[in-house]
DNA sequence: CCTTCCTGTAATAATTTTTGTTACAAGAGG
DNA sequence: CCTCTTGTAACAAAAATTATTACAGGAAGG
């Protein structure tokens, strides 16, 4: 009925690491041939793969080099891929805006809130830190 | 720079419950009630209370009863609001649809997450089942 | 029993997000 | 200098969220 989902670009991304392991020996990895393993446009590819080289994920270079990994896949965790494409800057949860002032309730209900919405999403994004990207490379070896 | 928020109907959906809770003695509770508290359209509230109500959560009529609570507050977890306005019968996390089934990586990519994103969601949820509606009201009353 | 109040619900609009696409300048390397 | 590919803007399309109007139909009070 509704949707409320974090964003795909959130697993191109991780598919996007785990390919550039795979292939990285045997192929020149380019957007175009990202696009083909995740059946995207190389646009959405090469925006997702500007956000991870923002953060020191892979390298990128124009031309005919190909991208390759700046950190061992264990020293990435899927944090580090969330935070990188997803900007988690804010909250995990949308607060309706200007609840009533002039209501006890209402005004109150931000700070009732507010500290245990940040202690649910800590403890999702510690979850997140505790997974790393060879974990999930190793599934796809088998 | 993106949003990728679980909607401001689950902050609602609370703000809703603690209002009944606070106010059932001294006043009627209608949408009309509401809406003025969460400061959005009343239809708004009335979409968030069906929803509340078909889990068992509050009891309504029409015409000029106003509405109760069907349990005591600690009985009710943000889980069970989450799950009564959000509909989390899916995945928390959007997979990009067409992974490429000629490509190694991309054929196995979804076994290779989908348990750990299933775990990562469980531990979400628990979250949300270890704090009450009691917890949240309590502070409101400070 | 009839008037009033409020829910239940449809229909629709306005915003905001997300995803996809085309196009092209500019850097890198052969 | 030619070719490949990134980096980026501009724009289009699709999906999701929130807001709004309107009204039929129970429930309660007089």
């Amino acid at each position: 009925m509704f949707k409320i989902q974090i964003s795909s670009r959130f697993t191109i991304a991780i598919h996007i690491i785990v390919c550039i392991d795979y292939f990285h020996e045997q192929f020149t990895i380019t957007s175009d041939f990202l696009a083909a393993s995740v059946k995207v446009n190389p646009v959405i590819i090469r925006r997702i793969i500007l956000q991870l080289k923002s953060v020191g994920m892979i390298n990128i270079t124009r031309g005919r080099s190909g991208m390759t990994l700046a950190k061992p896949l264990d020293k990435i965790t899927l944090y580090d891929v969330y935070s990188a494409v997803d900007c988690v800057n804010g909250s995990l949860f949308h607060f309706h805006e200007n609840p009533n002032p002039d209501c006890p309730v209402g005004k109150n209900i931000h700070n009732a809130l507010d500290e245990s919405l940040a202690e649910i999403q800590r403890t999702f994004e510690d979850k997140l830190r505790s997974i790393t990207l060879r974990d999930v490379a190793e599934k796809i070896k088998l």
